[in-house]
RNA sequence: GCGAGGAUGGCGGAAUUGGCAGACGCGCUGGAUUUAGGAUCCAGUCCCGUAAGGGAUGGGGGUUCAACUCCCCCUCCUCGCACCA
């Protein structure tokens, strides 16, 4: 990597950690418990694996800085900080280093702090959170118990998503592209008993509930909508030829139900496997559903891949126009979702189409485009767009739209179907079968089934002296016969212990809550203090979590609402999306050892350059590609600051000037300035923190250009530059402040001061003029000028009247402030 | 395929929401200071042109006195979902 050649000028190191110290002596940043004006800054908490590098600092100095903004503007802050610390990195570490997770992670941690610490990040740590401690993880249990309780937690046998190199079960929100989110190995299918939440009971609140979250970033929104997948449709029963049994299929073009000609089940539906009893087809139709389920998911659901199905010997009946249609079995039907069976109209859907082609199904068109006539024969795809209902009996000459309606009513009206909204969101599988985690407060009994623990008997304490937490396919608590066996409190038999952790998303679910009240041994929070701080308002972390942890807190929020826990709804009111940091085009990367290290860095720069290198280099939710080169700039910055407030500490001052006795260049330098202080309010209130660090820069140049350094109004500019420094500077902010004022409190402790609002304009006013749109002069009048000396002006101007000379004036167009065009008539 | 976002100097990025395109910073060029400097200070730096001037915000059209900004078409990039019936 190419070295900069720039150093600081000044003990950096020192300045530093003596601030930092004297923070934490003097809680300067302790949580006001009885909050006047509350401010909830949050940024998303680690998951402790190892170094921290500048990704992570990023997060955390963007929500400093605005922590530290918002104390001085008088809010009472919360910004507190936790670690997400049960996860698999730490048993993986584990194995690989034969040390116990717990040992790693409370390692990890300290590494983490210390970094934190170094980059004088300003957390309240009485209030800080440890997710693998039973003092937290036992409300992980707590709170399981309560959603058993109301139903919204169930164990349930099925197909899930399993990782052969994790060997766990995964949620379908850590499957990405049919593979494991954190290792990447290909999804298998699993048939196993779990433990679920019933999320989907809240898909409709939680998908509504996004049009209140204004100030979401449009693309999480979009995703999370996505993510919930809400169709609307109807659920029609076409009936078994044979039985006369029902067969529910979910179709949101009931238009095109006259051109059903075949259905299809997905291999994995219950029905798939007694379907063909007794057509003689039974061994051919078992043989393919187990050749596909084989399959990983991946491979069988991909889109663009060739259809697979057979024929499974029945017949089914259409229940508008009675036809019969074969039923095949098809790899591209999903058992979960809608009734795991489709009714197939291949002149108006694609995959269905292919379909009917590979197998030589009938084709027929009921939908004609407006104003032409489609023959299946000559089809090369399905026509899936809006058109006129044809061959429909009744309804031909309807459009598809109408058609939709007034067949839906049909059907209604007939018992034929009923309305039906499908989601593509899943309830949350939570059980995973790894050691470092939650213990799901469960107890199986021979004679009374499913039991919970107590909850006077929480925590369920995850073992400690356990040496073999290596995967074996099966979770590892089974093999801790001192936990897994034990007594039913119901009964008081012999039972076991359920032997498999929560998902880590659970703990993350409910973080934000705890920190309003942490040390409480009653309840995971009591209502009071989460009503106090809640709304989150100002929510910082990565987009990475948009359709994971975002939608699992929103859905907690809710559920505890519901449980009158808290009062409100949605947990957070602004959410801010940060950009990735890159090294040489990958992302940095703890557990892959690629970044660049917060500890090495600092001790070479100080945190003051890396905090404004982070926030200057780009606006927050880019992602940026870190170099060396970017801390040139800022680190010449503090060295200029640093230079001038030595050259000039005897004439620093706070005592407001008189503009009577401004000379003109005074009157300018105090106007740059007021401009200044309103910029830097409001870029940072709007997250803009490269433009606020920008505008003091270029402050800063006038500074160095200004002539009288002796004049108050020099040295009061740079007085108020310390606070509007201090927020992304603060350990310079803090030296130089004291410096000037021995005595004084913290300068975070000092309000931030307003710009005198009478003086954010300059005297005189330069106006471009432009001639039909083109720049051609400018011209200087002081401010107070009235529209029409401006025009008279502008006209006069010699270089502006060349460009008339033989030219007809047509109007002229003055901006207020802005500009004079003059348009002139077309030859 | 569907959805979202984006494309501005050599580079990171600005532009009060329709009003001087390129703030600020990096880099580069020249100068000053210095034993020297990769430190510091000053000046310059979108392109063509000696200049007057002309051309520039991915490409093409349009609206407007005025377009990076609004509308239509196209190209490319990033992200998310992806056989969801």
């Amino acid at each position: 990597m190419k070295e900069p050649r720039i150093g600081l000028i000044y003990p950096a190191r020192e300045v530093e950690q003596h601030w930092q110290k004297y923070w934490q002596k003097n809680k300067v940043f302790r949580t006001n418990p009885n909050p006047k004006r509350k401010y909830y800054v949050l940024v998303m908490f680690i998951y402790p694996s190892g170094d921290m590098h500048m990704g992570h600092a990023r997060n955390y100095t963007i929500g400093d800085c605005i922590c530290r903004f918002r104390k001085m503007q008088g809010y009472d802050v919360l910004h507190p900080f936790g670690w997400d610390s049960f996860g698999l990195p730490a048993e993986n570490a584990a194995i690989k280093h034969d040390i116990h997770p717990a040992k790693w992670t409370f390692d990890s941690i300290d590494l983490c702090k210390r970094n934190l610490n170094l980059l004088g990040i300003a957390y309240d740590w009485d209030r800080e959170v440890t997710t693998c401690k039973p003092e937290y993880y036992r409300w992980n249990q707590w709170l399981f118990l309560q959603f058993y309780k109301k139903g919204l937690a169930y164990r349930k046998e099925a197909f899930v998503n399993w990782c052969p190199c994790c060997q766990t079960v995964l949620a379908n929100e850590q499957v990405v592209e049919g593979h494991c989110y954190r290792c990447n190995a290909v999804v298998e299918r699993k048939k196993l008993t779990q433990w679920f939440l019933r999320i989907t009971d809240y898909a409709q609140e939680l998908l509504d509930g996004i049009d209140g979250l204004v100030s979401w970033p449009e693309s999480v929104k979009t995703m999370q909508r996505n993510w919930i997948g809400r169709s609307s449709g109807i659920e029609v029963k076409f009936k078994l030829e044979e039985t006369g049994e029902d067969l529910p299929v979910f179709t949101t073009r009931p238009d095109t139900l006259w051109g059903v000609t075949f259905m299809a089940l997905a291999p994995d539906a219950p029905l798939a496997e007694r379907i063909a009893q007794g057509t003689g087809r039974e061994k051919q139709v078992k043989e393919f559903i187990g050749r596909v389920l084989m399959k990983p998911e991946v491979e069988r659901v991909a889109a663009g891949l060739e259809k697979e199905g057979i024929f499974t010997g029945k017949y089914a009946v259409n229940p508008v126009n009675q036809e019969r249609v074969p039923i095949y079995i098809a790899d591209f039907v999903l058992a979960s979702y809608g009734t795991g069976m489709i009714m197939a109209v291949p002149a108006h859907d694609q995959r269905d189409f292919e379909f009917a082609k590979k197998y030589e199904i009938p084709i027929k068109v009921v939908i004609q485009p407006e104003g032409k006539t489609v023959r299946p024969d000559e089809m090369k795809a399905a026509f899936i767009h809006e058109g006129v209902m044809t061959n429909s009996g009744l309804f031909d000459g309807k459009s598809s739209k109408q058609g939709i309606e007034l067949v839906t009513r049909f059907l209604e009206e007939k018992g034929l179907g009923k309305k039906k909204v499908n989601y593509r969101l899943k309830d949350w599988l939570i059980s995973r079968q790894r050691y470092w985690g939650t213990p799901i407060p469960m107890i199986q009994c021979d004679k009374c089934g499913v039991v919970p623990v107590p909850e006077e008997n929480l925590p369920v304490t995850l073992p400690e002296n356990v040496h073999d937490y290596k995967p074996k396919g099966k979770s590892v608590l089974a093999n801790v016969p001192e936990f897994y066996n034990t007594t039913c409190p119901r009964c008081g038999g012999k039972a076991f212990r359920d032997p498999d952790t929560m998902d880590t998303f659970v703990d993350s679910s409910w973080y934000h809550l705890r920190y309003t009240d942490p040390k409480n041994t009653q309840l995971p929070f009591a209502k009071e203090k989460a009503d106090m701080w809640l709304p989150i308002d100002e929510y910082i972390g990565g987009i990475e979590h948009a359709t994971g942890h975002l939608v699992f807190f929103r859905f907690f929020t809710r559920v505890l609402a519901d449980m009158g826990m808290l009062s409100i709804k949605e947990p957070c009111k602004v959410l801010h999306t940060q950009g990735m940091v890159s090294l040489d085009g990958k992302t940095m990367s703890s557990s892959k050892k690629h970044g660049v290290w917060v500890g090495p860095f600092i001790k070479k720069y100080g945190a003051d350059a890396a905090r404004l290198g982070l926030l200057f280099a780009a606006p927050p939710e880019k992602s940026l590609d870190w170099t060396e080169d970017l801390v040139t700039g800022v680190v010449r910055f503090l060295n200029r600051v640093w230079r001038l407030f030595e050259a000039h500490i005897k004439v620093v001052n706070f005592r407001a000037p008189e503009p009577g006795k401004f000379s003109r260049d005074e009157h300018r330098l105090y106007v740059r300035l007021n401009q200044t202080h309103k910029k830097v309010i409001t870029d940072t209130e709007g997250f803009q923190f490269n433009t606020a660090i920008a505008a003091q820069m270029e402050f800063l140049n006038d500074l160095y250009a200004f002539k009288d350094k002796k004049s108050p109004v020099f040295g009061f500019s740079l007085g108020k530059l310390l606070y509007l420094l201090a927020p992304f500077a603060p350990h310079l902010a803090e030296e130089l402040w004291h410096r000037v004022r021995p005595d004084a409190q913290s300068i975070f402790q000092e309000r931030f001061p307003d710009y005198d609002r009478g003086f954010t304009n300059p005297e005189t006013m330069t106006v471009p003029v432009m001639v039909d749109g083109k720049l051609r002069s400018r011209i200087v009048v002081p401010r107070t000028t009235k529209e029409d000396e401006i025009k008279h002006i502008a006209l006069a101007d010699r270089k502006v009247a060349g460009y008339l000379t033989d030219k007809q004036m047509e109007r002229i167009i003055y901006v207020k402030d802005r500009l004079v065009n003059i348009v002139t008539a077309k030859k």
